[in-house]
DNA sequence: CAACAAAATTTCCTATAGGAAATTTTTGTA
DNA sequence: TACAAAAATTTCCTATAGGAAATTTTGTTG
């Protein structure tokens, strides 16, 4: 399986100093620079954006006040995030500063009856997405046992070949390469090759 | 763009009754009430558990005052729901039981100085994940003002050419068709072509 | 339907958030 | 360096959130 490890930049100075206490400071102001700054505006365009007064939103950004709940909703609104987003733990699940490769054909096989997996990206454990490429042996929709479900959504990707998606509650469809589909993943699903060859697709579940 | 309609299985009874007004009212104060009640606490007990005023908690829930973020805050803690759920919309992501078609081709533009980028599966809101086909045009690294960053993480499948991925703290790598990569957005990265055509990727963002 | 108790709301202050304008700091350029 | 322009912060008010206590509402029992 492939990785990689840099050569050792600093991985993150972690922008906010000292010992941060242990639970839940939620450092709204740095955070909520943070995010203008990504979007390169400066306070006077944030103002105008959001409805609130310069010297408020440096207030906010610096800790000097703690903004009310409609503040932050105007905040939210006009910086185009969302609210639950604002508040959630900054850092992603996975360690900041990495990533992983994965050549063609280097996943890690995972065969069923019906399908040969290729799991991708598994050096990287608790990542919010799970990508593999499958080669669909299934013919059949009565080789299923029964559907596939499970939580989170998922996204298709036809590669090659030509195959059908059987979903409940709707009527299968047929899927050519560069079709793709997004569904919720709790819906029983399954996958049949429509050709004589095995198809090849792109799955990514989300969780 | 592709959509589907399907024969009309109970697609959602969209959980709560009435009328709910149509963007970001999120009902804070009804909220706050129905987690208090759910606790069968009265507005004393939740005052001492908060360490709010009974007479600031009855304004809150009867929204005659939006609170500080330090009493959502006070509030969120000492009722034991974290904050992204407090404002979380009640209801899962993509309303269950529905799926959407893009066919090949058929998803939304949205073109850059650099790249090319076919939105799929845009009919479905508030989904997980964001996946795009992008001609990737960039030849150089010289052709970003700067680094791309966002929350979330981020799933990239090479479809057709070379690319090279430029990543903050990391060297540049050279994909071919069939190689992977999974990285925290945060970090900043940028794709180029290395070939004498456009690239063809296909990129998945979890947020 | 009184009469009472428990809970919720309202009142009436004090403390603090929000806005306009003045001041200071930063940034870029000669 | 020095200076100008832009950006960020602070000051100084006004508006509004938060708390203690009074008032009203709700719900229960004889």
């Amino acid at each position: 399986m492939s990785e990689e490890q840099p050569d050792m930049p600093e991985l993150k100075i972690e922008s906010g100093s000292g010992t941060e206490a242990r639970v839940e400071p939620l450092q709204l102001g740095k955070r909520l620079r943070q995010i203008r700054q990504n979007q390169n505006l400066t306070l006077e365009e944030a103002s105008q954006k959001t409805g609130l007064a310069r010297s408020t939103l440096s207030k906010i950004e610096n800790e000097q006040i703690s903004p009310t709940f409609t503040a932050v909703q105007k905040l939210a609104h006009g910086l185009d995030v969302d609210i639950p987003q604002l508040f959630a733990k900054p850092k992603s699940s996975m360690a900041s500063g990495r990533r992983v490769l994965t050549r063609a054909g280097e996943g890690t096989a995972h065969p069923t009856s019906t399908y040969e997996h290729e799991l991708l990206s598994t050096d990287l454990a608790r990542k919010k997405m799970i990508p593999f490429k499958t080669r669909v042996r299934a013919r059949d929709f009565e080789d299923f046992s029964d559907w596939v479900r499970h939580e989170g959504e998922e996204f298709l990707l036809v590669l090659e070949g030509e195959v059908a998606l059987y979903t409940e509650f709707y009527e299968p469809i047929a899927l050519l390469p560069g079709d793709s589909m997004y569904y919720d993943a709790n819906m029983g699903h399954g996958l049949v090759s429509l050709s004589e060859e095995d198809a090849l697709v792109l799955w990514v579940v989300a969780r």
